[in-house]
DNA sequence: GCCGAGCCGTGACATTTGTCAGGGTCCGGC
DNA sequence: GCCGGACCCTGACAAATGTCACGGCTCGGC
């Protein structure tokens, strides 16, 4: 029997997996919750066999989640479920050690597959998100840049921005220039937007 | 029995919803979807009872399927069932005939509670998410700035604005500015971000 | 040691954006 | 009829943003 843990932030959905779920043979859903920290909290109560993330969620997001749950509770294997097929997230999932990598686009049966396969100690990466990671470069942006994106990503002005990053004006303008260059587009409002999408941000 | 019309884009999602609902007595799928314009043909092909739709789809948003189908098949009773608890959203949906609006936050089992009180002949409407409708003022924007605000939205400077609609930039210009002092806001790009979440744009 | 590459930081200058005062049209109330 | 209000549109001016040339720092290769 797989002991399985579910992380999904619409309580409706997250229920309708545990619907589905519940009708397959062998796994047994051994918890749920709607937020990241949680998460790991119950992981690390109950090591389940396989923990399912969402991405989007409160407290602590899926990917972080992941993370803590590779460090502190070893044996649990993990799975990412999302809806946003972002090449950096798929590749931070990697990074933090994830075994599964599923995009909520996929047929459900796919996914008692998955976890089946995930339990056995195989891998399975949405063969459509993984072509889209591989072929995308990797993120061009220096850390500098990133902060002064992340800071923009409120719409706040480059004033505030410099004051919050302890920087002058001219050198967050900079930053943000140098930022819609890399990304090849026309503002930094688009800029942001872009990182998002590629799941830089 | 109520016959189910189910669509949801995410493949994933919907198959879950569907394992959930499947479980419920009276309660018959007869056909699912991914997309707005497919539901619309499916509701007439099939005539089902009732049609759960989600609001973000391709093809044909659920709210503009929604209208539709209380056209063209009045005798179907339509479930709004989203994840964004916008405003503007729910008040649309009021106005197209819609029978019950729930957010995905609820609890599973709300789901068919909630079919089964729409197919009786009742309503209903998530609480929390028509407290917010109801605490909210209507649109104040004109036809006007919701037409520059839309084309801001992807982040294309004033001059291109202009050319699309066929305005001076000054012009343009003024109709921003007038949009962001309505929503309190410090720039256009957060006017954008803010009449998007309220459901306006 | 020293050279070059890459990142961090800055101020001055050009361009874009936001604000303001104001003119034109349409429509409903009196 | 005409008055007030709401909307549409504009150009001129002020403020914010984007661009550029430049200097300092660290680190790895030679």
């Amino acid at each position: 029997m797989i002991r399985l843990l579910l992380a999904e932030d619409h309580h409706l959905v997250r229920g309708a997996f545990a619907a589905l779920l519940g009708t397959e043979p062998g796994i047994e859903v051994v918890a749920e919750t709607g937020r990241g920290d949680e998460a790991v909290r119950l992981a690390v109560e109950l090591r389940p066999d396989v923990a399912m993330l969402d991405i989007d969620m409160p407290g602590l997001d899926g990917l972080a989640a992941a993370e803590r749950i590779a460090e502190t509770v070893p044996s649990c294997r993990v799975v990412i479920v999302t809806g946003y097929g972002r090449p950096g997230y798929l590749r931070r999932a990697m990074a933090a050690g994830v075994r599964g990598f599923v995009g909520k686009d996929n047929p459900a049966a796919t996914l008692a597959q998955v976890i089946r396969q995930i339990h056995g100690g195989g891998r399975y990466i949405d063969p459509e998100l993984a072509a889209d990671a591989l072929s995308m470069r990797e993120c061009p942006l220096t850390p500098r840049e990133l902060d002064t994106l992340r800071a923009a990503a409120s719409g706040a002005p480059v004033s505030r921005i410099a004051r919050e990053l302890r920087l002058s004006e001219g050198t967050v303008r900079n930053y943000l220039s140098s930022a819609v260059t890399k990304l090849a587009v026309e503002n930094r409002h688009t800029a942001v937007r872009r990182a998002r999408d590629m799941g830089w941000l």
